[in-house]
DNA sequence: TTGGCATTAATTGCATGCAGAGCACGAAAA
DNA sequence: TTTTCGTGCTCTGCATGCAATTAATGCCAA
């Protein structure tokens, strides 16, 4: 018969998953995919409203349709990606309102996870803690921005992560990536800056007075200001649409 | 040729799923699979660490392994349903502390919910609360404790959505199914019904004045007892596992 | 020109086939 | 007897093929 055996299954060059090989107990296809289209979501790259023919993407991704399926039903759970019968996939698109009962929803979690947090949290998270508000001081000081955006949310991953109550943390998890797609859209608006350093001191305090109610209510009005703020940057965003 | 075409695609005669097919605007198999699944999971028939394995599932419902793959997927994101690699997926387990950690979870979303409830609620939606409390007290008087349940979620899943926020929402109903796995596993505790009902009184009130800090206090402390009455009637249930 | 209908092209939804990973069972070695 | 390796089987993971639905286009009639 034909000596060359054309492999049906399993092709040996992918295309975009590669990199991420070396790190964990190796992923699934539908994994790694959907972690990239996260990633592609929340950066932009595929913009907000498109569509997403499965065809197209399996290709660029270098995956059959299949795992691409799977991988863009786990988004649509997240909200990232819009699910139409019949139709291709959208990515969601983020109206203003949207936005607001999002931050809302955030400040309700980390309310909670902060009260917990201050009951639970351990001598090592703290001065972990208190390592991270000092790096994001500096990089204040220093007046860089990405730096600071980066610490900010690890310090927000920490306190969720130190109420210890794992469907908190999954909730906390699904929400923040679509908060992450307004704040890539929204100018800065480093006026929110000197006042968001001040109140991260502050819930600080109070996790390490250990006083729930404190530590929730400043982290959740912390949370809340951020939206706010964050609205008015999505506001001035579409009034210049020129400034990309 | 074979003048008996077998059609390779959509054949004509799904099994366990046509009950369905008179509702809604034709869901995808893999949309109804999940909800049968998710169906099947909390009331037991498919029993906690129990293996699902993929063949055998996809011919109980009638479809082949592709939908039933991805409402899998979908169940463990909401966490019904551990997902192992190479392995069969298996009914997730409900130990002893993630009930707590769950009911946790809930009463802060709850929470939350009952205090922008309190601001955003509609006179029909009070109204609706109020027949609905009404009903259930009549249940009560009458000892129709698995009509009680039904209203009682429905009150609780009433509040959340009169709290206008779809994140919220969502996070609830994923973790209610759990929940709920919870709920039918523990024996009944008529003991602590009278003080729900009491609870759920307070509660009305609380949002009938629209008083955002009392009804979101009395909702997560009511879903707090009832998550501490729900251990303890886990834990009789463990000790005498004849009483199925 | 405009409205309605048939036809075609594009795309999703589902079924199935193939390759490999994991587990069980059993034989051989210690 | 216990341990280790090998062999086969079962099951998942992924790719691909077929049918059905939808949107797009052109055609005909008003």
């Amino acid at each position: 018969m034909d000596p060359v055996r054309r492999p049906r299954g399993r092709p040996r060059k992918p295309v975009l998953l590669e990199p991420a090989a070396g790190l964990g107990p190796r992923l699934g296809l539908h994994d790694q995919a959907a972690q990239r289209l996260r990633a592609l979501i929340v950066e932009g790259t595929l913009p907000a409203g498109g569509a997403l023919v499965e065809t197209e993407l399996s290709a660029a991704l270098g995956i059959s349709r299949t795992p691409l399926r799977e991988a863009l039903k786990l988004l649509a759970v997240e909200g990232l990606v819009e699910l139409r019968p019949n139709r291709s996939p959208r990515v969601a698109e983020l109206r203003r309102d949207a936005v607001s009962a999002l931050f809302e929803a955030i400040a309700t979690i980390e309310r909670g996870a902060a009260e917990l947090a201050a009951l639970r949290i351990t001598a090592a998270e703290l001065e972990r803690l208190r390592q991270l508000q000092a790096e994001m001081e500096a990089h204040h000081a220093a007046g860089d921005l990405s730096s600071y955006f980066a610490l900010n949310q690890q310090i927000h991953a920490l306190i969720v992560a130190a109420a210890r109550n794992g469907p908190l943390r999954e909730a906390h998890e699904a929400l923040h990536a679509r908060a992450e797609i307004a704040r890539r859209r929204a100018l800065d608006s480093r006026a929110r800056w000197d006042e968001s350093v001040a109140e991260h001191r502050a819930i600080l305090a109070a996790l390490e007075a250990r006083d729930p109610a404190s530590a929730g209510r400043l982290l959740a009005d912390h949370v809340g200001h951020t939206g706010t703020a964050l609205l008015a940057g999505l506001a001035e965003a579409d009034a210049e649409p020129d400034a990309a």
